[in-house]
DNA sequence: CGCTGGATTGACTCGGATCAAGTCGAGTGG
DNA sequence: CCACTCGACTTGATCCGAGTCAATCCAGCG
């Protein structure tokens, strides 16, 4: 199977066969890690950068009283800050949500790349960009969005991410996430997402059981969540 | 008046003359702006980064339905994203709050720092995780947290940073944001920020007045808040 | 087959939104 | 110097979305 961090960084910039090269020999020794483990935790030194390669991860924070904020869906091509090396402590922890394959980067090799593969260097900022772009989509919504166009959105979200990266093209998509994970990224109760979701059931627009994403009308789907795909950033700048 | 962006930078990592000099130079030329100015509108074509030197600013994103989300308060020495210029548009927008002292550095510039000046992209590069750390909080406290956590924590955020650089050192200092503008943040009614910040003055943690925090009890301030600073990464790593 | 963890539903409560009046303070101009 | 205005702040009354608590229900599985 294709390298999926290697496939997303081709579609941010053009790189030639020695970038690729270079890519492959970076994670050519991934691991595989079991559903619901941490890679680094909140308060540990950060080590090397972690690209997920197959499978799901999330960021996460647990609060003084023991809730827990997931900050991030990880899914194949994704990896964490590349700077991350540069900060004493990491301010949040990174879990696998599914068995995943991660493929780990340590920090002289991440510099090497950054500094002699331009290519490279401005598709992983590329990539940067976006999830910061997502993240300020997700203060967004928790801040000005009711919960049905919260998780409207996050669907909306999830759904083109995974087509950008081919893991679907039908309307369908395996999403392994329990309604207990999703509610801990949406900012409400695992009752009230119950409820949620089965209004945008009998609305007709989507029903996600059993680990499986079903989007029946896209288009009321997104006019539910008010989405506006530009945050993906999806159209490339013009060279 | 120093160049509060040098200063930050030179808290972040080592700077030789030559780096100081070459910062200088980049920021030789700002710009006064007037209060509640737009620098750049989602959907622009993004220019130069921008540095605040004096003055604060916000990125915000406007909703569909007329509301407005601020996902991130700039106050001096603060700039925005090193790669902006890598995306085709923007997905928020950046507008001054106070007038502001306002630097610009075009995207060939910033390469060249970025290339040539090792100490330099390290304090930028952690700056801009810091201001993640900072996004990832804000998530937290949105999702997770009641809003007089919420107020308090970003009322700790904000002292934090300001005596950070050098904006004060008293309990008190100058917070030009209007209540509008912190709900806008928030994310709730000016209505309820208003009640909120009442009960923290009743609390005897802290008031905010005219423009002024004023922190009476930071062990309360702190307790209420559940903060904890790490994300703020002041503890910088062991080289 | 019973166990177990997620999903679902109902009844009730409450935090925060909404709607609607003021109040206060800094300018502005007569 | 005072009336006027305008924007920001404050307060009260009421409503509703989402949380809480507590039962089930159900599918996968040892």
């Amino acid at each position: 199977m294709a390298n999926r961090f290697i496939e997303k960084l081709k579609r941010l910039a053009t790189l030639s066969d020695d970038d690729v090269d270079a890519l492959a020999v970076a994670t050519a020794t991934p691991k595989t890690v079991a559903a619901r483990r941490d890679l680094i935790r909140e308060g540990d030194r950060p080590g090397p950068v972690f690209v997920i390669l197959e499978g799901w991860a999330c960021r996460y924070k647990i609060l003084p009283n023991g809730t827990r904020q997931v900050l991030a869906f990880m899914m194949p091509g994704d990896c964490c800050d590349l700077h991350i090396g540069l900060l004493a402590e990491m301010d949040h922890s990174i879990q696998t949500v599914t068995s995943a394959l991660v493929a780990t980067i340590d920090r002289v090799e991440m510099d090497a790349i950054l500094d002699q593969r331009r290519a490279v260097a401005k598709a992983m900022y590329m990539s940067q960009l976006i999830d910061e772009g997502t993240m300020r989509a997700w203060i967004t919504s928790m801040g000005r969005r009711a919960s049905i166009e919260r998780v409207a959105h996050l669907m909306c979200e999830l759904y083109l991410r995974a087509r950008n990266i081919g893991l679907t093209s039908e309307p369908q998509f395996a999403l392994p996430l329990s309604q207990l994970l999703l509610a801990d990224a949406l900012g409400m109760t695992p009752v009230h997402l119950n409820r949620v979701l089965k209004n945008l059931r009998l609305s007709g627009a989507m029903t996600l059981q059993r680990g499986s994403l079903l989007i029946i009308d896209p288009g009321k789907l997104v006019q539910i969540a008010g989405f506006d795909e530009n945050y993906l950033h999806r159209r490339l700048r013009a060279a």
